[in-house]
RNA sequence: GGGAGCAUAGCUCAGUUGGUUUAGAGCAUCUGCCUUACAAGCAGAGGGUCCGCGGUUCGAACCCGUGUGCUCCCACCA
């Protein structure tokens, strides 16, 4: 077969996903009627469904590719693994874009749709958008469990969502009450506190004349100043109020003023919220507008009046300005109160404005009747789930003290949402305005007639839906019909699921949601392990966005380099919750790193073609046996390695790890040293030996890099099996000493080449070689495979008691090859003192620690092992040195 | 105002109980090589007061204190 000169992604890529998905690797086992699960262990995870709004962003790309490594690897060790995909209907996001696309596409508007319209042309939206994901989620090579997509708003996750809002109703954990909340005049819905982004904005600060009511016979003046940044709200003033302990003010007592404009009364008040030293020292108190006028207001028994609009235009409450913008309005005010000689100045001032995280703008404080769950209860069990330790936050728990601080002081969840895309609040009204909360109509009726001793009376369900998050945290438990179905296989079997991968910018939005959900509805926590990955920026820091256009589209970032690559960039540079700086140099290195690979492939194949029996002809200039002993034991301390990272979540460490492992141990060592003379055939025995090698390293490699090593798997020989599916087989522990004369050589090989340039040494010049050693044997292969890199004169060894130092000839010089490990006693004097002087304070300090206290607490007995060992070492080499010493001198 | 984190080569980052590191990798730069798997490669080179200062220690990039700069989260100052 003509194999190409590089490697050539995508036609593999497409080869092999079809060929996963038809041999149904990616399905976690039924546990339906007909199958049990087997015994092997489970390895569970949930996707964290993406919005149906649009398509996969670089974090995605990030999240789903270290979900992908875990659950691949999983599946090579014996998990059972299942991997849920699905998406987020996404509610305010998605039916801001539906409202958009039906009037730019079709010219329609919201208003003059019914709901029923509005709720069809959305799934065709979600039906169209969802499939860009899933595509984009094929595309990439993640290998989720198909036949287990769910998407939030199906009929069985509608109904979970009812039935849990009910069951909270119940319980008393949901109530529906007019508190202050955040209004998004764009999407007309009421907000989550979460769903408000506070961003640092300059503004304006109005100073304001109130004219005193009255005589003001107690005043010395006939107006006060008042600073605000709203001017538009003015008309909303109740009173005015003042600290009590401002002298400036105390005379004001029992005083009105008049807001200006409307020329309305309102009387002055005193309160110790209020602070002496800003602005004036008095503000106006707008209790419908502002949480703080709110809580004075209600503190002080003020009226609320209501200015603004749903939409954000000012109400008939105002008096003034009705219907206009509250933007411009507050324009128009300003000029008003200029022309009027009622503004005294207007000053720059920077202040933080909440704004609306979907619709991106300015939230308004509003007061108005939503639904809440009480958070406090729910918050404890999903507090405790992670201060005892059930589940464990990663990277270092970086983000528990963010996650417990908030559980501390979590408010109320405002779940209402004035939106037709959502499930539909389950609370039926009569004419006025009583209510009962039922998972159906009719059941709602019964009730309605029990508790109101009606009959037969027309009920209407509450027009709102609820908050897209009130449907995702209970996502781990209904991917698995937890909820509408408590207590089947399925849930038994895969809940709690294994690790949860996320960003950290929903830790409070869904993560610890989720575990309240999990706590509350399975009494056991969601996943053992959160991973937070760090969100992902653009090589100036900044974050990735549309209006930016410094997003790139996924789908083409894999045209150019391959997704195999793609994963590899993204990996290999992905600090654990630090923030990722993307930049396409890394992806690039992962292609090149693919050539890499499928020229070693080449290499194996050219050799395969003319390989030759057992001993038959190729030239024995190097030492092929140990090259194998040393590769082995390489390998089995790299898998080692891998396995503890990968424990660790340090997956960009694994990965480089296993980088290194192949191209520099495999390629640049391994394969170099078995390559045959030039012209002559490669040992078979030698030749099985490096395609099982190969084996190794492409499976080490295959959860980060699916594509290229499956199709190196196969190309190598002919297969029954693939690679996704090969099991780990159990790590030898590594041979130190081989793996020790291993570096040794690399180093004397090294040595080699310098003193070879640093003494002008021609490539063909004879080198001089003695290696003193007191184990001859173990240095055979130094010496075989030395003489295949310089043209060796005579190698030499010298057995002395109490040495294995290495010395190298090149002239007349003398070159010193050390190790730290060993002690050269063929070293000068300076350098035995200076050791001695090492060694001692070394001891010391084993002694210190060994004697600490608090060390030996919290050490393992195998530590304190290790530092008696280490300890005993260093006594022995102190003993060699002082032996040296005496006999120098 | 409260909290968390970061600061190591031109860039992105490793460096996990302080000791085989006179600080490593990849990219970028420079110098040789189209050498029979790989120029998407190979062989080399240059480049670092490990942010400043102080402390603990025989020993500090690592621990402690402090200063500076940056990032993020939370919070009701008009």
């Amino acid at each position: 077969m003509e194999l190409s000169k590089n490697y050539i992604p995508a036609i593999v890529e497409e080869k092999w996903y079809k060929h996963w998905l038809s041999k149904d690797y990616f399905k976690s086992l039924p546990t339906g009627q007909a199958g049990e699960p087997d015994n092997r262990p489970v390895f569970t995870v949930v996707v964290p469904p993406p919005n149906v709004t649009g398509v996969l962003h670089m974090g995605h790309t990030l999240n789903e590719t270290v979900q992908d490594i875990l659950v691949r690897k999983a599946r090579m060790s014996g998990f059972n693994a299942c991997w849920v995909p699905g998406s987020d209907h996404a509610s305010i996001a998605t039916e801001a874009k539906v409202v958009d696309m039906l009037k730019k596409e079709k010219g329609i508007d919201k208003k003059d749709l019914s709901r029923e319209k509005f709720l069809k042309y959305a799934f065709e939206w979600k039906e169209k958008y969802g499939g860009i994901i899933y595509n984009q989620i094929e595309r990439l090579g993640c290998s989720v469990d198909w036949s287990r997509v769910n998407f939030t708003m199906d009929d069985h996750y509608y109904k979970a969502v009812i039935k849990v809002f009910v069951d909270l109703y119940n319980k008393g954990l949901i109530y529906r009450g007019a508190r202050m909340i955040n209004w998004d005049p764009a999407a007309k819905t009421a907000l989550s506190d979460e769903e408000v982004e506070y961003k640092e904005v300059t503004g304006k600060l109005y100073y304001i004349k109130y004219k005193i009511a009255g005589n003001g016979q107690n005043s010395t003046t006939d107006f006060i100043t008042i600073a605000t940044q709203r001017p538009e709200t003015i008309m909303g003033d109740t009173a005015v109020c003042a600290n009590p302990n401002d002298g400036r003010y105390t005379q004001l007592k029992g005083e009105k003023v008049i807001v200006p404009l409307i020329n309305k009364e309102v009387p002055v008040i005193f309160d110790d919220y209020v602070d002496k030293d800003f602005g004036t020292g008095i503000l106006k108190i707008t209790p419908a507008h502002d949480i703080n006028d709110y809580n004075i207001g209600l503190k002080h028994n003020l009226p609320v009046v209501d200015t603004l609009n749903e939409d954000g235009t000012i109400s008939e409450a105002a008096q003034i300005y009705i219907s206009e913008d509250r933007f411009i309005a507050r324009k128009k005010i300003v000029e008003e109160l200029r022309e009027k000689g009622l503004l005294v100045k207007e000053e720059e001032y920077t202040t933080r404005l909440g704004y609306s995280q979907r619709t991106n703008v300015v939230a308004e404080p509003k007061i108005s009747t939503q639904w809440f769950v009480k958070m406090k209860e729910l918050a404890q069990p999903a507090l405790e789930a992670v201060t005892s330790g059930k589940i464990n936050i990663h990277p270092r728990d970086k983000f528990s003290a963010t996650y417990k601080y908030w559980l501390e002081n979590v408010k109320d969840w405002c779940i209402s949402r004035q939106l037709w895309w959502g499930q539909q609040i389950p609370a039926w009204y009569d004419e006025d305005g009583k209510f009962v909360v039922a998972e159906s109509e009719e059941k709602a009726k019964e009730i309605f007639n029990k508790q109101y001793s009606t009959n037969n009376i027309q009920l209407k369900q509450d027009e709102d839906v609820l908050d897209t998050w009130f449907s995702s945290w209970l996502w781990p438990i209904e991917v698995f019909n937890g909820i509408t179905d408590p207590g089947n296989k399925d849930i038994n079997y895969y809940y709690p699921t294994s690790v949860l991968v996320t960003g950290q910018d929903i830790i409070f939005f869904w993560v610890a949601r989720m575990i309240m959900a999990g706590m509350e509805y399975m009494n056991e926590k969601p996943f053992s392990d959160v991973y937070f990955t760090g969100m992902v920026r653009d090589k100036q820091g900044r974050k990735m966005s549309k209006q930016l256009g410094n997003s790139p589209d996924l789908l083409h970032l894999i045209h150019e380099y391959g997704a195999d690559a793609v994963r590899f960039g993204i990996m290999i540079s992905s600090p654990a919750g630090n923030d990722l700086l993307f930049d396409e140099g890394s992806l690039e290195q992962g292609k090149y790193f693919n050539n890499k690979l499928w020229n070693a492939m080449k290499l194996l194949k050219m050799w395969e073609e003319k390989q030759l029996a057992k001993g038959n002809g190729q030239l024995a200039i190097t030492n092929n046996q140990f090259a194998i002993e040393w590769f082995e034991n390489r390998l089995n301390e790299v898998r080692i390695e891998v396995d503890i990272l990968m424990k660790q979540f340090r997956l960009s460490e694994a990965l480089k790890t296993i980088y290194s492992l192949i191209w520099d141990d495999f390629c640049s060592w391994f394969l170099e040293w078995i390559k045959p003379e030039y012209g002559h055939s490669i040992d078979k025995e030698i030749y099985n030996s490096a395609v099982s090698f190969f084996d190794d390293v492409l499976q080490l490699l295959h959860p980060f890099m699916p594509f290229i090593t499956e199709e190196i798997y196969h190309l190598l020989k002919e297969r029954n099996d693939d690679l996704i599916i090969k099991q780990f087989s159990a790590v030898n522990q590594p041979e130190k000493k081989i793996l020790q004369i291993g570096n040794k050589l690399k180093e004397l090989i090294t040595s080699i080449r310098d003193a070879r340039n640093k003494h002008h040494v021609k490539p063909k010049d004879t080198i001089k070689l003695f290696i003193e050693t007191d184990d001859e044997k173990s240095y055979q292969p130094i010496k075989d495979i030395l003489s295949k890199q310089v043209n060796v004169e005579n190698i030499h060894f010298s057995s002395q008691p109490k040495t294995s130092s290495i010395t190298i000839v090149v002239g007349k010089e003398k070159i010193y090859i050390e190790t730290n490990i060993e002690v050269d006693v063929t070293a000068q004097k300076e350098k035995l003192l200076k050791d001695l002087d090492y060694l001692k304070t070394f001891l010391n300090t084993i002694d210190r620690k060994l004697r600490n206290d608090r060390f030996v607490q919290n050490a393992k007995a195998e530590v304190i092992e290790l530092e008696r060992k280490k300890k005993s070492d260093a006594e022995a080499k102190i003993r060699v040195i002082e032996q040296s010493l005496s006999s120098l001198n």
